[in-house]
DNA sequence: TATGAATGAGGGTTCATTCAT
DNA sequence: AATGAATGAACCCTCATTCAT
């Protein structure tokens, strides 16, 4: 229901702003109102509290980044070109967009454990994802069947996490998108010579 | 009948156990004192502020942790060797101190971002363990000569740290150290079955 | 049931009261707020901070006082009744306040630096009326024209303001509107019999 | 007893020094020992408290300087001239001593009411001193008889005290002891011209 | 006498949330 | 639906004083 509501974006997107703009901490919901052009009481009318708030954020912009990846992917022949579609629009998408680069990175980590954890659900299709990719590349026996899968959506998703973290900790110096050859590579070959 | 441990330890232990067991926010210097049976204004003789402690604590027990996994791969002869090692020793520590790994993957992270840049820091000597071990096998050529070493260093730490993220916010319900071969070897050869 | 006074004159009122039964250091924030029955928090809707309170209690009773001083000595006709007048109001005013005497006197003076020189801020236009008063008498030729006039001025100040401190420390055991005649006869005339 | 130890002594100007330097409440105990090169507790055997510091640094200095004035004006022959030695003796002392002159002027005046009353004992043999030359003046009909003394000696003390705060508070900018003759003047002969 | 490590009470301020309008 | 004034709980840190040595 609230999602049809236009100022439930307003306050979503004046959310992302204020949350890059002053970190986390800074971010009391006084300031989102004002961003957003709306009362402070009135986001309460749109939201239970802060956490649910940023939890919002997240789902509604997590949202659409997993979907992109998802429709994309599977646009793709075979697990090999969906994993570097994957990588491809992991960073693509966030060096797209410098504020929500950080807030995603950075600042909503900051947060405590409960807002983690649903952090961490709204996170699940993408692993969801993931997991799809390497059970279809060991069916299409181009990647190992001995592998914990769990285990590797991990070992991938932290993969791209620790870049992605590595490359806004560094001021975005870089081209994060011409990293998806390198990480792909050794993702699908590992670090050995044989 | 008085602890003989000296005051600096005792705050530092008392700093581990308090938020691992209530959270960063739910960790009150006042909370701290009594945990390690100091005066709350006894702390501020040992550090400089609240953030120092906490910054500490990382030192002191990262410094222990990087320690122990820097000698043990300095006593194995090859990079592939040492790379077991690490992860072994990664998983290893963290499982063996409960409060210990809550308290660096968890509860450490909810910082802000100054703190962050500081934990950053004490981390740096690790992660030119493993930049080491990388170049070592570089060299011995048991790896690829064509990788991008930082990169190569990111993926590896993101990794590890993913996977013990993963296992403490599962309750860790099962056998971290167990992970290692698996762990290992999805680094060594990655995911792909040629 | 209400009150209907604005909440900043509550808070005013409630300082002054606050301040004088328990003095300068033993006036928190908390004290002020209930004592003008509003939340803690209110408090910093209608003043920055406590030293804020402070000086607005100065400027706000302080300007009263100083206005109703003025106007009177305007409708005199030289500077001999003006100053008689001025010496008349001041104690006057002092005696018909106690709180107000108390807060001013003695309270007021436990600040720092920083809320002096606020407080002098606030003087300042008293002691332009004192000023006025001297250069007109000049003018008239009641005062000597060789008098300093700024010295002159911090003398009357002086021996006022002395004099109603030595009253309120004395618990204004006498009539300090009694003494106008010998306050203004000593200024006036000197001490000489010549 | 105390008075003869060195530490004593060593203390009492230690707290000149630093409560001119750091201001009244940047002045801590431990501030004033370390500049006395003592420890924190040796403080404690000399004075019951913080507060007996600063009541000994003001008797101990304005002993001093009221003996000065005292002795000086007991050598002149009238009351007027003691009046004028009386009131040069006050600025000189003052601005010769400009670390006293904050302490007095500024600084011991932000303390509680119970150390201003402690205070005021102190000062009460200079204003005996003064009570004195005023009713010496009436004795040899210099001083009219019609003057309320103690009002007249508040008078004296306030326009003196004023002076030489207003030449503190303008950071000493004037030459204090050069209004010697103004002041004496306007207390001896008043404002007016006939 | 002298030390200085240890104590622990005390308070200004912020900000998420509410509710009368 | 919308407002925004009002609420009040929560906490880090300082520093005068003590006391075991």
């Amino acid at each position: 229901m609230k999602n049809n509501k236009p100022k439930y974006k307003l306050i979503i997107d004046a959310a992302v702003d204020v949350i890059a703009e002053n970190g986390y901490h800074g971010s009391q919901v006084s300031k989102i109102a004002k961003k957003a052009g709306v009362a402070d009481g009135t986001i309460y009318l749109y939201f239970k509290n802060k956490e649910d708030i940023l939890v919002s954020v997240f789902e509604d912009k997590m949202g659409q980044f997993i979907e992109q990846i998802a429709t994309a992917t599977s646009e793709k022949d075979n697990a090999n070109e969906k994993l570097y579609t994957l990588i491809e629009m992991h960073f693509s998408q966030l060096a797209a967009n410098h504020h929500l680069a950080i807030v995603t990175q950075l600042e909503l980590r900051q947060s405590n454990l409960s807002l983690r954890q649903q952090i961490n659900r709204v996170l699940k299709p993408y692993l969801g994802v993931i997991d799809g990719i390497v059970k279809e590349g060991i069916e299409e026996k181009l990647f190992r069947n001995d592998i914990n899968i769990p285990l590797m959506r991990q070992m991938i998703f932290g993969a791209l996490d620790e870049t992605v973290t590595n490359w806004v900790m560094n001021e975005e110096k870089y081209d994060l998108v011409g990293l998806t050859p390198h990480v792909h590579s050794l993702l699908i070959k590992g670090i050995s010579t044989d």
